[in-house]
DNA sequence: CGTATTTGACCTGCGC
DNA sequence: GCGCAGGTCAAATACG
């Protein structure tokens, strides 16, 4: 994946609106080609060429020092929660082992974690599992969630400690892609859906200007039962902490919208300007993520100072 | 007609 | 071993 410009996509036009006041580049018949010679053009061309092809180089180097820090601060970050969560791990899932398999919260999704590590030797194979809260009206009975992938319904089910059915799909985007999905609506909240993933895709999401709704990830330990005071007395509690959700980049509800009227906190005007902030984070992080915004971005830049170099 | 959904049957794991 | 509950399968059905 040699980032050239041939193949970078340049649909992003930083340029947008320029200033009136700004000149413009000349049309290919304006005066100033036909008063420069071609070969000083011809070799600003190959001047400004080269170096395009070293700042793609350049680029190239800065976004694998960028993935291998970010490989750093990940086990980092790992090693500190590990060495925090060992004594009790009383931040999430206080693990039952006669649950069903649903029941470990997304904060120790991860197989080196602490609780993991205690767990059966049989359950470590098991796929990562994160829930999120759906805000669904109470009168729609459909258990849909639009999270921007493509799910297959397989079955239905309705369990014993929740009246309303309990709805399994598979990931159908990609044949090979491993992630189910179960859809229940809340007992204790019946406003919310209860969407529970298990695995990791394999394949990039297939609509990513999906708009969602969701507000999740939650942390609901142990109890299959929603955990209201989760959802409801801290709206920080039900947005993922950066620790695990900026830096997991194969699950994708770290990159949820959150709208401000589901927000339901007393407190909730105090908020608000962190929980942008924390949009605004998420969001930055969602485009520096994004190979091709950075190629485009860069690919803008250049040829910014490409013009600025052979008008200016 | 192809694809998605529904739904009853079946499988599996766990507790007693 | 039995019963229960959750999860999955697959034939039937619906839909575009």
């Amino acid at each position: 994946m040699e980032p050239t410009s041939t193949t970078i996509n340049t649909s992003l036009d930083l340029n947008f609106n320029p200033p009136a006041d700004q000149p413009h580049p000349p049309t290919p018949n304006s005066p100033l080609k036909q008063q420069a010679p071609t070969g000083i053009l011809a070799e600003k061309l190959n001047r400004i060429s080269s170096e395009n092809k070293k700042l793609n180089q350049m680029l190239g180097v800065v976004v694998e020092n960028y993935s291998v820090l970010k490989n750093q601060v990940i086990d980092l970050i790992m090693k500190t929660r590990k060495r925090k969560a060992a004594p009790g791990c009383d931040n999430c899932c206080n693990f039952n082992r006669s649950a069903s398999s649903d029941q470990y919260c997304g904060c120790c999704s991860d197989d080196n974690d602490s609780c993991y590590n205690k767990r059966p030797r049989e359950n470590n194979s098991k796929p990562k599992v994160m829930r999120v809260l759906v805000p669904t009206p109470v009168s729609d009975s459909t258990l849909i969630v639009k999270d921007g992938y493509q799910w297959r319904k397989y079955g239905q089910k309705v369990t014993k400690d929740n009246p309303s059915p309990r709805a399994y799909y598979k990931c159908s985007f990609a044949p090979t892609c491993p992630v189910k999905r179960k859809v229940q609506r809340s007992v204790e909240e019946p406003c919310y859906l209860v969407a529970t993933y298990e695995g990791q895709h394999n394949h990039p999401k297939p609509n990513s200007g999906i708009e969602y709704q969701l507000i999740g990830p939650i942390n609901l330990g142990s109890n299959t039962k929603l955990d209201s005071s989760n959802v409801t007395s801290s709206p920080s509690s039900s947005i993922k902490s950066p620790s695990s959700s900026s830096l997991m980049p194969s699950m994708s509800f770290d990159h949820l919208t959150k709208s401000q009227p589901q927000i339901r906190s007393p407190s909730s005007s105090n908020s608000s300007s962190s929980t942008q902030k924390l949009l605004v984070q998420q969001m930055a992080t969602l485009l520096t993520r994004d190979p091709n915004f950075t190629r485009a971005l860069a690919t803008a830049i250049t040829g910014n100072m490409v013009d600025s170099e052979i008008w200016g």
